[in-house]
DNA sequence: CTGTTAGCGCTTTCAC
DNA sequence: GTGAAAGCGCTAACAG
């Protein structure tokens, strides 16, 4: 008697089912469950009945074929959720998309450039209404217009190259290069970089504040205190290491993101005296820590939610020729710790404590 | 000549259109498509020429629904993906879920027990193949058999309470323990707890790890440094500052998650000497803090792993009288820093360093 | 007020 | 080897 449809051994109950239960036709319960004034409200009590006795839960994924829409999803490409810049992007993300009553459907990126493009289609077959990403390297032909069968794609953290599409980036380069300026004007003149790949636009761009910092400043040879990598603490940590082993190293670092910012925490908690860090991302501990640290602050799950709503505004049909719009997040400078030379024990508030022995 | 389908305002191609441009059927592009050794080379050879000039790209959603099957997704309902312990789960999750051609759909419970029963119908109605939950508070009625219609649930980091459902624990209530037995090993008497809102099982069950390791050692009169509150490094900052400023503050804390150790790393930087800290949950900056720290660490990646092999599963229609399963995660627990009273300037390696000034 | 017919995009079944 | 018909679960359009 139940629709042949199951999920595992269990066969889950149609339209159909409640309308012989409540001895009318499958219209008649598609319209008391929308709530039809036409319909009598002795009928629409039958046909409610009927759906409580059998757990009748209508099959969106029917009524979407049906109605000609997709699966009401976003689907969003990131490169690691365990990355908090991630998280917090897919939170913003997941934020906006539910106040459209969209779900979001994420994958996990990785650092692959054809399994982007696989995840891409993936994500178009299932018809999701458009797709979200923060796309490794600079090749992005597989988020061109015709691959992405005419849905919306905004990028986010990275502008698009070569191809027209919204996106929504962080102000790397301005944030990056006041930071540096400021290490500057705290007096150190031997500064490093760590660096992400060049080929990442976030880590050229971020590169290139640097350069203009230090560029201004006179400071032309750093060149030797400059290193990229893939972006991942343990990886950053070895690097930073291998730098402040030099003969004359750097009197202070920037760290290119967050990973490569805790890589070179951990380095430096090596180091005495310690070393002067500034970087892009702010981090819940930074105001504790016992050096002095500048970081490139700005919210990311805004960056989540400003792309939610860059992408849901081209799906709503109409924006269909709007120009592809490019949205700024705002950065701030922060400076925590301790300023000026006097570092205290924990950064801030208490009074410097001699530390005892080894 | 092309589908009605659209999506704004651009019509996306469907198999009538290939077949209409190849001049076949639909069903030799479906068999074509498929593979099928009974289609000519030339007639297979003409419908992918259709298909590429079309851009083709086959609605998994109608499929689905042709063949019986959901949305070929899990549904993932969790806290706070800003919270990193939530974001490594949902990374677990995604990777298995990716081996088995799964995607996650993910949705942000917050803390609101109504709202997450809505989520699950939501998820339902979407046709996921099952649920992933870290459920809010103890009562789980819309996560019963009859709720879920059928579909398997997998609960994380909380057991289901009154009904019948897999799920993947950490062992809070040994972890815990153990980390406060480190603690009065290390001499501390005097011991807080900053804990979360007994209603969640992880709070009530660290708190009685807490409460075990102070009874065994035979410390009983540590009521008065014990809080309960929601997960909040703000909160949690303002409730450990509080306990501090009691006339005879406790020497040590014990803080029951990420969040309340946060917000103790932040309070505890303005005291001096610093006091110790245990607590739940690994950080990636807890081994450079210049304090005595205690973490109780486990793999919250892995916890996703395993919520996702189980109700995959149980997806497998076979498994479908399996008696419900208890997978718990091992912890372990962590030391820290400067050991046995003596602290360093960040924590490990360097020497003592006198800090100057304010 | 309610039912019947048709069809969303795809695949299974049976015919040729 | 290929096609025509039927139907997955649902709803829009027209009957009555």
């Amino acid at each position: 008697m139940m629709g042949p449809a199951s999920r595992g051994s269990r066969s889950v109950p149609t339209m159909r089912d409640v309308a012989t239960l409540a001895g009318v036709s499958v219209m008649t319960v598609s319209r008391a469950l929308h709530d039809d004034p036409r319909i009598t409200d002795d009928t629409k009590n039958r046909v409610r009945a009927a759906v409580q006795q059998l757990g009748y839960l209508r099959n969106d994924t029917a009524r979407n074929l049906r109605i000609g829409r997709g699966a009401d999803a976003i689907g969003l490409i990131i490169g690691n959720l365990a990355n908090p810049f991630y998280s917090q992007l897919a939170l913003g993300v997941g934020e906006v998309a539910e106040q459209h009553g969209l779900t979001v459907m994420f994958v996990n990126a990785g650092r692959d450039v054809e399994r982007e493009a696989r995840l891409v289609t993936d994500l178009l077959s299932r018809r999701v209404e458009g797709i979200i990403i923060a796309p490794e390297g600079d090749d992005h032909r597989h988020l061109a217009a015709g691959p992405m069968r005419g849905a919306p794609v905004v990028f986010v953290a990275r502008p698009p190259s070569g191809i027209a599409a919204d996106c929504v980036l962080v102000d790397d380069f301005a944030g990056t290069k006041e930071a540096t300026s400021r290490l500057i004007k705290r007096g150190h003149t031997r500064i490093g970089f760590v660096g992400l790949p060049s080929t990442v636009w976030t880590g050229a761009e971020r590169f290139r504040g640097f350069q203009a910092a230090m560029s201004e400043a006179g400071l032309r040879s750093y060149k030797r205190y400059v290193r990229y990598q893939e972006s991942d603490v343990t990886a950053a940590e070895k690097t930073v290491r291998s730098i402040l082993a030099l003969a004359t190293p750097p009197t202070a670092l920037f760290a290119a993101n967050n990973r490569n910012m805790f890589g070179a925490l951990r380095a430096a908690s090596e180091v005495d005296p310690p070393i002067a860090l500034a970087g892009f991302d702010d981090f819940e501990l930074a105001g504790i820590l016992a050096l002095p640290l500048i970081v490139v602050a700005y919210d990311p799950v805004e960056l989540g939610r400003e792309a939610a709503r860059l992408l849901l505004d081209r799906v709503g049909a109409n924006a269909a020729d709007v120009p592809p719009r490019r949205v700024i997040i705002p950065t701030s400078v922060i400076e925590y710790g301790p300023v000026g030379g006097s570092y205290n024990l924990f950064g801030r508030g208490n009074g410097g404590r001699a530390a005892a022995g080894s």
